[in-house]
DNA sequence: TTTGTCAATCAGCCCT
DNA sequence: AGGGCTGATTGACAAA
């Protein structure tokens, strides 16, 4: 079972050059890319294997048009008609406490008033509607940015300002990000825990390797455990090609095997 | 210059 | 009360 399996995580882990392609930060980047690096230089790179842009993966259409079942129409149009958002209309939300059933009725609604009523400044929140998250969360699922005719759909569909619609994308995809980032570090952590573990098992095995090679004749130098058989190709490392030369001699290129390398690539 | 996006941050609301 | 979530604001930056 490879490092990949537990953590499944999609991640490649890979040794080798990079190469510097200047990525732009503009437009949602794939997420869990580094900075660009400076050119050709020898890395130790983790990637993701597959372009893990959130915004593509969705595989359910919601047409952003579409007019809202009864239930959601309902509970927008309410909205529409209950007190601005932005002004002191009381914040209330009634909470039937063990019903999932929350009343949307008296949810604050957006309003598109810029004002509120009393002229005064303070920030009202303004909280979404069940209805109105799912069908932002649908339509980022299809495409994490909106163009402008999409923004004014999807506002009138929802009853908001296209201001609102935008924000609302905008924090969507920084705190997308952020989670990914996240995720990332973590799984970074466990291949440095890893590679560290792997790190010093060898230092170990070395460290055998001279003390045998100290006290014992060379033909009785090869411990058993550096004969290991590589599963893919079947060939057992650390004896050379022709074992009639030289049944003893070790092989020039030590077959490095992890969990994080394909036998079969280093074959 | 305009427009769109981002990062950083603020601040209201809700839950524990 | 404090922390988390989330809507909103601001300023910087890039592309057209």
């Amino acid at each position: 079972m490879g490092f990949d399996d537990i953590c499944n995580t999609g991640l490649v882990l890979g040794l080798g050059f990079s190469s510097t392609t200047d990525q732009k930060s503009s437009k949602i980047a794939p997420l869990g890319k580094g900075p660009p690096s400076l050119g050709f230089e020898p890395s130790l790179t983790l990637s993701l294997s597959g372009d893990h842009t959130y915004d593509q993966q969705a595989t359910k259409k919601v047409n952003v048009t579409k007019p809202l079942n009864d239930h959601q129409s309902a509970d927008l149009y309410r909205q529409d008609s209950a007190a601005s958002s932005y002004s002191n209309a009381s914040v209330k939300r009634e909470r039937d406490v063990g019903s999932e059933e929350t009343t949307e009725v008296e949810r604050v609604s957006s309003r598109v008033s810029d004002e509120d009523d009393d002229g005064s400044n303070s920030r009202k929140k303004l909280r979404l509607t069940k209805a109105q998250s799912a069908l932002l969360e649908e339509s980022f699922k299809i495409h994490s940015t909106l163009n402008p005719k999409q923004k004014q759909d999807l506002a009138r569909e929802l009853n908001l300002r296209p201001r609102q619609v935008e924000v609302w994308f905008q924090n969507r995809r920084a705190r997308t990000k952020l989670k990914q980032t996240e995720v990332d570090c973590e799984f970074l952590k466990k291949c440095c825990e890893t590679l560290t573990d792997e790190n010093r098992r060898l230092h170990k095995e070395l460290q055998e390797l001279k003390a045998l090679k100290i006290t014992q004749p060379l033909y009785m130098q090869l411990p058993a455990a550096t004969l290991t058989m590589c599963p893919s190709c079947e060939r057992i490392g650390g004896v050379a090609e022709n074992p009639s030369k030289n049944p003893f001699t070790i092989a020039q290129k030590p077959h490095f095997y992890s969990q994080f390398t394909n036998p079969s690539a280093a074959c």
